[in-house]
Parts: structure tokens; C-alpha cells; sequence
DNA sequence: TATTGTTATACTCTATAACTATA
DNA sequence: TATAGTTATAGAGTATAACAATA
């Protein structure tokens, strides 16, 4: 049977809940040698584009809750990927930053992601997918100022 | 401090990974007072786009597992807001039907539904929110053709 | 031998709360 | 009194494997 989806091609949240898995199992499965927990690409990519940042930051801006952000940095700490320095300023902060051998695995990643991606770049056009990427994030953009409120 | 994405604003998955929770938690609050189990509106919806379907042709279209579905229909049977009958042409399916009080309460969870995208909507033109649909589905039977490779 | 639905279970993820040190 | 980081734990969600009925 060729199944139709019906009203819910008309939600946004209906195609986020049945591609985020889809393409998340697949990059679980790509990310698996490398041996390091669920978000540390994440994680590293943030790092290395704030330098210096805390870990409440990086946790508000990479999605994940500020506890479940510890054990990631703990291994990066810990496979000397990254540093974790305390604030000057305000002692209550760590300061984030990515070693030179965190930012090279972390471009590494960054190429098996994209390898990962490859069915939809090669479904989508450069331009279609620029447009996605613009809208995914005026998208979030508009849902996050909401949950401020 | 204002942060960056870096290089996940080139990942698709970082957005999917952000917008997905972010609005899924909008989401189970918003139909909270239903008190169904979470995939209950998913599955009304796709029962009625797809009457006499299979329990596990309509789980693999809603993105989740077969066992999964065991306690949606369960709950939808028991609340008398659906029908698990037997396919006569095939004895191990069930077929799944949608009864008219499951089609009142589902158009109402799709409004509730409608309602907690509203900021979407409200940022995005009608032409653009058709545009992300259309480029979210392309992207969703990209990764689809890739898993059962 | 394979598939559908079912059950039980294990596992992961996330959320929450409590604690410390700092502000 | 509030915030950053940490820890422990509980709850939810998901995945897996095994089983009965049927093909």
C-alpha cells in the first residue's frame, strides 16, 4: 500500500519528526569510529567558531541541556581535543576553546557529515539548498523568540 | 555573548537537531490536555489519509517502530476513537480504520497543532513555507532511498 | 522460511533537582 | 538571591529480540 500523509503535509513538525531520525541514525552510525559521545561535533564546531565561550552558552546554542553538556567536554578534555580555562572575569565560568588536534578530527567529522548529506545535495540544487538552510533557520529563529516569552 | 554556528550552518542536521525538540516541546505541551500518547495525532492523521492500512505500513510512513504503535492503537481503540480489524485477504494484518470521533478530535489536535506554528507561519510567506515543505520532503525521500540501499 | 502484530526488555536521552562555588 | 558548572537520578522514548499466528 502507497501510503499518503494527508493533512500532515501541512505541518512543519510532522517532516522534522520523520527526517531528523532518518538522517541522525545515519550520522551515529558515519560518527562511530571516532569514538566520542553524541553532540561532540557539535560541540567542537561551536568551540571553534566562539572561542572562549561557556558551557551554558554553548549548550543554549547547540540545543542541549547545560548538564548533558559536561561528560562531552569532560571527554574532549580528556582525548586532548579541547581545553576548559576558568573566566578571569567572573570565576563561576569556564571558558571553551579547541585545540589544534580538535579543530583538525573536528574538520574530519565535518567531511563525513557532508558525506552523510550527499543523497540530498545531490537531490537538491546549491541554490535549493541555501533556501532550506535560510528558512530551517528563520524557522528556528521564530520558535526560539517564542520560548522566551 | 552573541554566538556563532560556524560551519553547522552548512549542516542540515544541526538545524533539524535544533528545531526539531525546540518545537516538539511546543508541541506535547500543546496537546497535553488530549492525553494521548505522544505519535497518537501522527497516527490519527495518517489512518485517515490511508483507511484499512497496516500497523506496520503506517508506522514505517509516521518514521517509528512497529512495537511502537502496539499502545497507540491501543489507547485510540479503547477511547473509541478507532478500529483494529482483521484483513480477510491476509490474516496477520490488522486493518486500521479511523472513526468519526477520532476524525473531530484529530481535525481539533491539527488546529492546536497549526497554532503552536504560528510563529513559523508568521515569519515565513505562505509561498516560502510551501517552498520548505517541498524541499524537506525531497531531502526526507533522498535519505528514505538511501536507508534501504 | 518470512512477515505481522505483540510483548518484554534494555538502552539511550533528556529533564530535573540538588549541590558547590562564585557573583 | 541568582548563576555556572557538576552530579545523580528518574522518566520518557527508542530499539531489540523473541514469540505466536499466518503466509
Amino acid at each position: 500500500m502507497s501510503m499518503e500523509i494527508g493533512l500532515m503535509s501541512k505541518r512543519v513538525s510532522f517532516r522534522l519528526n520523520t527526517l531528523q531520525p532518518l538522517l541522525g541514525s545515519f550520522v551515529v552510525k558515519a560518527f562511530a569510529p571516532f569514538d566520542l559521545p553524541v553532540g561532540s561535533f557539535t560541540t567542537m564546531a561551536l568551540m571553534d567558531a566562539n572561542p572562549g565561550c561557556s558551557q551554558i552558552e554553548l549548550a543554549r546554542a547547540a540545543g542541549f541541556d547545560k548538564s548533558a553538556l559536561v561528560a562531552i567536554v569532560d571527554k574532549l578534555e580528556q582525548r586532548g581535543l579541547a581545553t576548559r580555562g576558568r573566566s578571569p572575569v567572573d570565576r563561576r565560568r569556564n571558558t571553551l576553546s579547541l585545540k589544534p588536534e580538535g579543530k583538525k578530527l573536528m574538520k574530519e567529522m565535518f567531511e563525513v557529515a557532508h558525506e552523510v548529506e550527499r543523497p540530498i545535495r545531490k537531490e537538491l540544487s546549491p541554490g535549493e539548498l541555501a533556501q532550506l538552510f535560510e528558512l530551517l533557520e528563520r524557522a528556528h529563529r521564530a520558535m526560539a523568540a517564542q520560548a522566551q516569552k
